[in-house]
DNA sequence: CAAAAAGCGAGAGCACTGCTCACATTTCTC
DNA sequence: GAGAAATGTGAGCAGTGCTCTCGCTTTTTG
C-alpha cells in the first residue's frame, strides 16, 4: 500500500506546513518565503514546487488548517459547558475560546481575519472549515430559539431577505431578530479581538481582556433576550 | 524664499505619495514597490531614497495621511448634523462616514486597521492623526454626558483603572459606564466594517450596509441611555 | 521481469524587490 | 565665485517567486 514515496510525500508536506507555520508566526503572511522553507528543509528552492504549486497554494493549505484548528478550539471551549441550557455560559466560553486562540496564534488569526492577501482569492475549499467556528455560535442561537428565548429588536426591511436566506442556509429556526442580534454580536466580538490583536488598544486600555469581557457580557445579555413566562435572564 | 529646489522637493514628494496611494489601491500594502514608483516617475530607483529613507518611512507617511483624511471625513460627516443635541444622529453620521471612507479607500483602511505590516512599528507621530476620528466619537459621548445622559451597565472592576485613565487622557467628563459603552460600540463598528471589507460577509449577507445600520442602531440606542427626568429612550 | 511512466531533487536562469555606494551634476549659501 | 549641500545615475548585493531542463529513483504497466 503505502509505498516509500507516498510516505515520504506526506512527511515532507507536513514538514513544509510546520516550517511555514513557524515562519508565519515570526514574519507574518507577507514574510512567508518558499526559499527559506526549502533551505530549512535542506532542499533546493525549486523542489518545494513538487509539493505546492505556488505560494498561494501553500497559503490556502495554511488557511484551511488554521480555520480548522480555530474551529476545534471553539468547539472544545463551548463543549466544556456542562449545563447545556446555560446559554450565556456557552456564549462566554465560545467567544473566549476565539479570543484565546487569536492571542495564541496571532499570525494565523491575522491570516484568516486580517487584511486579505492582495491578488489572492481564497478557493472554495476554504469555506467549509471557515464556517466551523460559526456553526458553534449559530447552534447556541438555535438552541436558545428552541428553548423559547425571544428578542424584540427592530429588523430593518433591507436585511430581511438576507436573514431568511441565512436561516435556511444555516438550517436554524432562529427568528429574524435572533439572527440579527447574533450577527451584531459576532461583529462586536471580531472587532474587539482585531482591535486588540492589531494594536489599536495600545494607549487606550491596559487590560484588553477586561474590555473583551465587557463586550461579551453586553452582547450576551442582549442575546439572552427574554424567555416568555420565565423571569428576565438577570445575571452578569 | 522658496528656491527651485525646495519647490521641486515638495512636488516630487507629493508625486511619490500620489503614486504610492495608487499602488496601494491596486496591490495593497504588501505590493508597494519603490522601484515601480521610481519608474513611473522617470527616475532611477535609488533616487527615491532621497525623499524617503526607506519603504517603512513611506509607509508611515501614507499612514499619517490616511488617518488624517479619515479623520477629516468623520469630522465632516458628524458636523453635518445641525441639531447638535440629536446625539443619535451625530453617532449615525460619524459611523457612516467611517464606513463610507473605508469603502472608498479599502486599501488605506486596511493599512490602518488591518494586519500590521510585520517588522513595521508605527512611530510616535502616527498617534495624533490616529486619534482624530476617535475624538469625534468621544466628543459625542462628552456632550451627551453634559446633557445628562446616563447608562446603567455593570462595569467590571478590572477595567475601572483603564477607564479613569482614559477619562483624563481624553479630557472628558463621561462616566465609567458611558466610556465602557462607547468602547464597546467602537469595537462593534470596527468589527462590522472589517468583516465587510475583508470579505467575511460574502455568502453571509448580501446587504452589508443594512447589517452595518443595524449594528449602529443597536449600539446607538445603548449609547443614548437615559436622561434623568426625560422619558426613557426606548430600549433594545 | 523488463520497459515505460511518473515522481522527485538539482541547478541554472528570469524578472522582480529593498537598499547601498561611489560618482557626477545642479543648486544654494557664504 | 568658491565651497557645501542637495539631487540624480548606474552598478551592485542579497533576497524573492517561479520556470525549465536534466538526471536519478520509484512505481506502474505490458
Amino acid at each position: 500500500m503505502t509505498g516509500v514515496r507516498e510516505r515520504a510525500r506526506v512527511a515532507t508536506t507536513a514538514e513544509i506546513m510546520r516550517l511555514a507555520r513557524g515562519q508565519l508566526a515570526v514574519e507574518g503572511a507577507a514574510g512567508l518565503s518558499l526559499r527559506a522553507i526549502a533551505r530549512d528543509l535542506g532542499m533546493v528552492s525549486s523542489a518545494i514546487y513538487r509539493y505546492f504549486a505556488s505560494r498561494d497554494e501553500l497559503l490556502t493549505a495554511l488557511i484551511i488548517d488554521a480555520y480548522d484548528r480555530l474551529g476545534a478550539a471553539v468547539e472544545d471551549g463551548e463543549r466544556s459547558v456542562r449545563r447545556r441550557t446555560d446559554f450565556l455560559a456557552r456564549w462566554r466560553h465560545a467567544t473566549h475560546a476565539m479570543r484565546q486562540w487569536a492571542m495564541d496564534h496571532p499570525a494565523e488569526w491575522a491570516l484568516l481575519f486580517g487584511t486579505p492577501v492582495p491578488g489572492y482569492a481564497a478557493p472554495q475549499d476554504t469555506i467549509p472549515p471557515a464556517t466551523r467556528y460559526t456553526v458553534v455560535l449559530v447552534t447556541i442561537l438555535t438552541d436558545m430559539s428552541a428553548a423559547g428565548h425571544r428578542h424584540d429588536v427592530a429588523v430593518p426591511k433591507a436585511i430581511r431577505a438576507d436573514l431568511s436566506r441565512l436561516r435556511s442556509q444555516l438550517g436554524t429556526d432562529a427568528g429574524d431578530t435572533s439572527l440579527l442580534i447574533g450577527l451584531a454580536a459576532w461583529s462586536a466580538v471580531m472587532g474587539a479581538i482585531n482591535l486588540e490583536l492589531f494594536g489599536h488598544l495600545h494607549n487606550v486600555v491596559e487590560e484588553p481582556g477586561a474590555l473583551f469581557d465587557a463586550v461579551v457580557e453586553q452582547h450576551g445579555r442582549t442575546i439572552m433576550g427574554t424567555v416568555p413566562g420565565g423571569e428576565p435572564s438577570e445575571r452578569a
